[in-house]
DNA sequence: TATCTTTATCGTAATATTGCAATGAACGAA
DNA sequence: TTCGTTCATTGCAATATTACGATAAAGATA
């Protein structure tokens, strides 16, 4: 079948898991590590930094707007893209939340 | 292609993005945040829990086994599934040093 | 032994993801 | 206007993921 039973999951867990899988590329990991380090850039760096087609970085760029981790903002016949710091910080908490946990099971 | 390009990235961009891939589920999440409450339980646990069938969550498990997330220990005719705490705070560092950053950018 | 319980695996179908060539759209420069 | 630059979109092929029925494996129970 294919097709991700979200109706049966909460809101928050369907979330999680949405900024989980924009970070479960490793194209999408060195994206978000590279703005971090230089804060902003346009598309263009990006594929020469990481070495994949302009489409297919075009394409994680879009992945990574959808769920709101990056803003983009058209500047001359480029778009300057940075990370938008509102997801940032919500991916942060969220994970934190879901793994600051004390986890010492007693069966294995 | 459908090819993930693993090749290009480092071993550290690829760990990552597979810890964050077997969060990229909310059946996973669930998973996770209901062993983090009760610590320990068997898949026929879970099964009624979730509301997916025994061999979805069964496959789903393997995944969070697969990459060290969880513990199975044989139990009579049952399997006691708990969380790998090494793994647990593997990640929570990872995404605490991917998230911790400061990110204002410029130009959005 | 025969049966029940519990979990894993196989097989299959449907959907999703990854990647890129080709193309289009929009701006700047000549 | 024409050409070059930059990025998005389309279309396609290949691989991956999700889900479950059927079945197998293995310990428990009668």
């Amino acid at each position: 079948m294919g097709l991700t039973k979200s109706e049966i999951f909460s809101e928050k867990q369907n979330r999680i898991a949405g900024m989980a899988k924009v970070l479960g590329h490793p194209a999408r990991v060195a994206i978000l590590q590279h703005l971090i380090k230089v804060q902003e850039c346009i598309c263009g760096d990006l594929v020469g930094e990481i070495g994949l087609s302009q489409p297919t970085i075009s394409q994680h760029l879009r992945e990574m707007k959808n769920i709101g981790l990056l803003k983009g903002n058209i500047d001359g016949n480029s778009v300057c893209y940075c990370i938008d710091e509102n997801t940032y910080q919500e991916m942060r908490s969220a994970f934190e939340e879901l793994l600051g946990h004390s986890v010492g099971g007693a069966c294995c």
